[in-house]
DNA sequence: CGAGTGCTTGATGGCAATCAAACACCGTGG
DNA sequence: CCACGGTGTTTGATTGCCATCAAGCACTCG
């Protein structure tokens, strides 16, 4: 296992170089995907959850035939499969959206580190809760604002996850298909097409395959209309670490 | 505080009855709203979590002039606000429906029984996984399902929630106005109207003044189209707890 | 009793779903 | 090599759900 998953874990809590070993000794394995490999299905027996190291993984919740709606697209770093733990059988299809490796962690594994060190617990509980807001969030998205808005906020908050992991250029490879980008933004795949070509249309970005090019960022932020979320890593969660000096640096705060 | 608020707790980790006293400390005062009192406005900063014992109070994010969405409805042994720790300033407004009552409780001293009592924490965090997957499936009912199965659902979560503090038969109070209700299922007040008429043609509910009565709860299920979820108490959280011996009854797994 | 809030209904319009069809691209197999 | 099916993209035509605008009514409250 790699660096991305790190700082996720880190983001509010600063670990030890301890406790960040232990969380590297969960993964039993690695699990290398292709586009469209499912690493679990809706229904599936939940025994494992995912740290997603390389590539894309989308979240997605079937409803009544063909119809489905992709509640989360993963990047490189993300936790994935974690709401299902509290479920005998999976809530959400867990599919690469292209080529993608993750590290298997069983949950009882991770119980076990849950409990015997509860600064680990602290930092994963509060990656729930920005989980959560960040699902309000997109609720309110949908409920709330046109298809070329929508579009627009998920170009943005991409863009915006992927320069937490390295990116340097607004512009990056989209491997979505325009069928499941209607899966993420709630519409279907005829009118991805055309709510494309509007966007298009406005110069705030191009297209060239599946490379896009962000050209007004700002722009595009205020069009989707997302809130902008500040995140902190607040003094009560930094307790004291068990025994050795805290190594990790006070960085990442999104 | 009183009863219903522990349940919660009890969910998924089967506290200690030390544990729970702990978790009942935690409250510095008691708060009493009025229909339309905030608790907390959004933007306000954060400083505390409430619980909820009594009334109904609902979570509520502000879009552009007039719109919002009402991101959750709280009923009793709800704990309010909780995503709101990872931020400086509140992302949702906390609103009373009606009469209600709150326990408050600063995030600090929150942070610190996090911190000495993993097994309250582990219970905070499935409980904090439990609010995703209702956020990943209200997602996908407000993408993919039309107004009057949101409305379906929407009624029979609501009954499902109160009948575990208590409600007896097929029947509510619902304080929410028709403005209320459509900031809740995503779509206008007029619509909203609308959509109560067509629901109510239907004959599956009956309304009397704010009293509803749902006359088949398995059709209002059928039509709401929301997926039956399993919660389970794993074995794997249920570690030995400190010191005396649990004497909390393996109740309650919604 | 006037103002405010909530409920209700009608008329109109727009955004997105649906139905349909053509085309490009790709890997496979004859 | 080309035929072929499959997937993905694109465009047109039509439909329908829901938003919007507007107005009237009921009820409560100061």
């Amino acid at each position: 296992m790699r660096n991305p998953a790190m700082h996720r874990f880190n983001e509010f809590v600063p670990l030890t170089s301890n406790e960040i070993h232990s969380i590297e000794r969960l993964s039993v394995r690695t699990l290398h995907l292709r586009r469209h490999d499912a690493i679990r299905s809706q229904g599936d027996q939940v025994r494992d959850v995912y740290l997603l190291t390389d590539g894309w993984v989308g979240c997605c919740m079937d409803v009544a035939e063909g119809r489905r709606q992709m509640v989360k697209v993963h990047l490189p770093g993300d936790m994935l499969g974690t709401p299902s733990m509290t479920l005998r059988t999976a809530a959400e299809t867990l599919v690469a959206l292209r080529r993608a490796t993750v590290e298997v962690v069983p949950v009882c594994e991770f119980s076990r580190l849950f409990v015997s060190s509860p600064r680990i617990a602290s930092a994963m509980f509060l990656s729930s809760l920005k989980e959560r807001i960040f699902l309000m969030d997109r609720l309110t998205s949908v409920a709330r604002t046109s298809a070329i808005q929508r579009l627009s906020a998920f170009l943005v908050n991409v863009y915006e996850r992927l320069k937490l992991v390295g990116l340097e250029e607004a512009q990056l490879d989209l491997p979505l298909s325009q069928g499941e980008l209607a899966d993420v933004i709630g519409i279907t795949a005829v009118h991805a097409n055309r709510t494309w070509g509007q966007l298009e249309g406005t110069g705030l970005i191009r297209r060239e395959g599946r490379r896009i090019f962000l050209l007004d960022v700002e722009a595009l932020k205020s069009l989707g209309a997302m809130p902008q979320r500040r995140f902190e890593r607040l003094p009560h969660w930094n307790i004291a670490p068990p025994a050795e000096p805290s190594l990790s640096s006070g960085t990442m705060v999104a």
